[in-house]
DNA sequence: ATCGGTAACGTAATCGATTTCGGAAAGCAA
DNA sequence: TTGCTTTCCGAAATCGATTACGTTACCGAT
């Protein structure tokens, strides 16, 4: 079966495809009785406007591209889906690509879409990711980029992250209430803005708290894996005075803190007490259920792509762009890895964030 | 920055356009010194063709669409990978859609897809899906539709899919090689057909063996969560010859499995020996780790997309559509929850399906 | 001087839909 | 009959790139 053109309702009802086009719209200057005949001749021969054609008039793909470093990640899969939701509610599509993580690849994935057409680009950067200047290409052709997690300063453009401090000083924090008072952290690479902000969280709460802070209690993780966190919290147990809290980058370096403390005899809370960020599904199928801190996935992909539509809309209607910074709260989520206090709060309780006010949201 | 035309470059050069396309595509009857000129201020003025008119020309966008059930899935984000890294290594973008399991939003979503215009469809029919008359209808209109993990016989259609079978035939040979004799099973919802091969698979292995089918270790989930595996292991538990093996469905009900047994103080392998089914990267997370039924994601959203290109191409060819069925082997992998005898297999050992040949290829 | 050939480029149709401009026909009033 | 407004529709330009077909100019050959 043959897609049916405009031309064809055209000829078979002996008119011009202008009228055609009109009776489709609905426009007023067409007579009732034509734009009947129209319809119905469009019905019969199964016609559908060419989306090519359309777009090429329109100069409006309404498609969106995002660019993730990893599509298979408990993370990007969440906010992916935030994406499509909000996209797709307002009729545009979604591009998807991955970076793996590679500078080069990203830059080549960025051009591919530009080449390919859409209106706009969503991007979390790769952690090798440099420069921004193939970003900037694309906004000097008038495509708005918004960010999202890892992002750069560098670039002028709308972004929506985790507040990575807080969610950091809150599980700190908490910690601390529980009765912890030697809290080591397994952070994570220095390169990535998110892991410094883990970091420079974990050192406030310490702080706020009057508790001095302690090289020999942080170490580095590379890969962020489930193999780091068993090999450095063994590390940390060999110290002369070991750690009697873990503030861990992630949940799998969390559950390899685990791993590690189950071997060497120590209770999970009781001896240790651990926390986690992401809050990925598994915090609740491993024993002792993990706390840990959790990132709004789909939400951040929901607002990223609000934003990004708005500033569609706004080059659209030739509005000046105005850019604004997002931070979404992260919310700590207690559970049996470090609930030591029945009294303290509820298995599911979430602790409100006590951390000093940084500045949330920003317009550039 | 406007992006610059034909047009733009030919008034440039006082050429025409017709000139200036066919001096970017190194036409032979251009002067070496017109295309030099051409490339010149095609550099200068920063061309690109546009993306839409070229489509228009060509009848070609080169775009795929990818209909799943659910993103946030370890499996499904693993096919999209796959999808991805074929469809891109051949100049083809990725246009990306979920059905929420819903089988009136999957209509939608692949008639969203059909008007914005690709190429070819990739499709993971939704639990819901009843019929096919939506993907029949891209069919008519000459866009292939291949179909993959989730199918139906009532689509003529190539498709790539798990062989469920094998895997459980596998799962359970295995459990009984481990010295287990009353092997239960945690089966899926009765709609899927991948869940009645698993359940196939386990009755066949069973026969096989010369073990008699047994109804009451069979329980069947129906939201397959961690919830239901501890809840239906428990009440496996309570029966007056409990099970000594435990084939899930999944791996969170094969976790599941495993928090009943904690509880009731069974240990595993030793006195009930478990093995789940999908292999999800938590299975290495827990205590003891949990052998599973991989699922070759990644290879099956490769194959299932290089079939897709395949036809594109031949109805481009105006060659005859020839549909295949692929069947991809399951891979047992082995670990604690289940390894007895360190005779018998080594930790990361792979045991070879011994199911009986089902056919696994077939063309239509 | 004429012809054929060819290198190099222009003309214009084409893809399919949209939209501006305009025009014919019909109706009505003076 | 003239003039004017509606109503309804056609012609043609447009979006940007591609390509079949012509055309020009210049060459050597006859």
């Amino acid at each position: 079966m043959k897609r049916a053109t405009l031309r064809d309702i055209a000829q078979a009802l002996g008119v011009t495809v202008a009228t055609v086009s009109r009776a489709l719209k609905d426009y007023p200057d067409i007579s009732i009785a034509t734009k009947q005949l129209v319809l119905a001749a469009a019905e019969r021969l199964h016609y559908a406007p060419h989306p090519m054609a359309v777009k090429l008039r329109q100069k409006s793909y309404r498609v969106v591209g995002v660019v993730v470093p990893d599509i298979v990640h408990p993370f990007f899969s969440d906010v992916i889906s935030g994406i499509i939701e909000v996209a797709e509610g307002q009729g545009y599509h979604v591009l998807l690509s991955q970076s793996n993580e590679s500078f080069e690849k990203e830059i080549r994935v960025t051009q591919m879409l530009h080449a390919t057409g859409m209106d706009g680009l969503l991007v979390c950067l790769s952690n090798e990711t440099a420069t921004v200047d193939h970003l900037r290409a694309l906004q000097d052709y008038d495509l708005p980029v918004v960010l999202f997690d890892k992002i750069s300063a560098d670039l002028d453009a709308s972004s929506v992250v985790t507040d990575d401090f807080q969610g950091a000083y809150d599980a700190v924090t908490h910690l601390l209430a529980q009765g912890c008072t030697r809290v080591a952290h397994l952070k994570g690479p220095p390169n990535p803005e998110n892991t410094r902000k883990r970091f420079a969280g974990y050192q406030a709460a310490l702080a706020a708290h009057g508790l001095p802070f302690r090289p020999e209690y942080v170490v580095e993780c590379h890969d962020v894996s489930h193999a780091e966190g068993l090999a450095f919290t063994r590390q940390l147990l060999a110290l002369p005075e070991p750690p009697d809290g873990i503030f861990a980058v992630s949940d799998s370096v969390a559950i390899g803190a685990l791993t590690a403390l189950r071997e060497e005899g120590r209770r999970v809370p009781a001896d240790v007490a651990v926390v986690g960020f992401s809050d990925w599904a598994v915090c609740q199928l491993v024993e002792p259920q993990v706390s840990s801190v959790a990132q709004p996935g789909y939400e951040i992909g929901r607002q990223a792509t609000e934003l990004l539509l708005r500033e569609i809309q706004q080059l659209r209607d030739d509005q000046p762009l105005e850019h604004s910074r997002t931070v979404l709260g992260a919310t700590l989520r207690v559970r049996g890895s470090s609930q030591r206090l029945v009294t303290d709060e509820g298995s599911r309780a979430v602790l409100r964030s006590a951390a000093p006010q940084l500045p949330t949201a920003a317009s550039a």
